[in-house]
DNA sequence: GTCTATACACCGATAGAC
DNA sequence: GTCTATCGGTGTATAGAC
């Protein structure tokens, strides 16, 4: 077991639990490794091992959902892209979002630097697709910051009533919402 | 100090830390009672005075935040009267939404039902509104979803991006997304 | 109704063998 | 690189005095 095979499973447990649920005795029975052996490859223990789950999660999120945005598709074709990526990566609305996560408790203090830039650039990317549509900069961001918005509610929504269908209709929703107006 | 009195200083608590995070010692501390005075207000302990604290706010909400969707005044004015108290429930964005928080780890578990029984009670609340302003029972039900999705995405990014703008934007908007094409 | 004192399990973390 | 064993501290919970 290596280092980002690790990382991988630390995800479902923190995502699951939040940073003060993630005990080492859950993440020891979901890695398979004794506390000690983590500590070998995370010598700053746990807090080190949320850091680590932040930065693979923003890197993933970054080359998997956001890239699309950057594509030559026409930019709701582009927008279709990241919805199916975003349904992926929260299980259609089952897994809670990281980002919300951790700006809870302990965990806000630690990282709310990289939750803060990790929204940014979520709703930089996605104002870029708009003001490539000829929208202006400041509605760009506005709808941004919108669409953002509307699928982090959507993932609670979804959970709490045990129901996928207010997830999956929002991501139906995104294009209509941000490119609204424009030639499509 | 009487036991309504300390689940006021709980739901501050639970909603900083969520339920795992939500430790003795600092309930001790916020509510100024010693571990087992705790025990004599709620004896089966901490499982308790999370389920205290999701009633207590679960009512307040019913009073004070539903109850003008149920006034007399006309459509808009009602959901502006709502807006206004989830501003300051959630002072401006900044304070977690219980009902978020427990869909985490162990509080998912324990309180799911209660959850989805408080949420579905603030959808149903809102398409009333709608229904007698003339929308279809169907079309009612899907707006009100998306202002509870609004307003819940506008927490996680408000929290995130450490800015309240978005929360009251967010909430200037509800009576504009909610009765679009009623007579107003 | 609140306290001090305490029980016992689990927490995050470390030592050291293999 | 993984383990067993263990540390000091803290977690939830209880007993019993006042």
């Amino acid at each position: 077991m290596d280092r980002p095979q690790a990382v991988e499973k630390l995800v479902k447990v923190f995502r699951q639990y939040g940073y003060e649920g993630a005990t080492l005795s859950r993440i020891s029975q979901a890695t398979g490794l004794g506390k000690a052996s983590l500590y070998h490859h995370f010598p700053n223990g746990k807090q080190e091992m949320a850091a680590a789950v932040l930065q693979y999660v923003g890197e993933w999120f970054e080359n998997t959902i956001l890239m699309p945005l950057r594509s030559q598709e026409e930019p709701a074709q582009r927008i279709r892209l990241m919805s199916d990526r975003l349904r992926q990566f929260y299980d259609c609305g089952r897994s809670a979002c990281l980002l919300a996560i951790f700006t809870l408790g302990e965990s806000d203090d630690l990282f709310h630097a990289q939750v803060n830039q990790m929204l940014n650039a979520w709703i930089d990317s996605l104002a870029e697709v708009m003001v490539e549509s000829g929208i202006s900069a400041k509605q760009a961001r506005l709808r941004a910051e919108d669409a953002v918005i509307q699928v982090q509610g959507a993932l609670v929504l979804t959970r709490g009533l045990d129901d996928t269908e207010p997830f999956e209709r929002t991501l139906r929703q995104l294009p209509v919402n941000l490119l609204e107006g424009c030639h499509l």
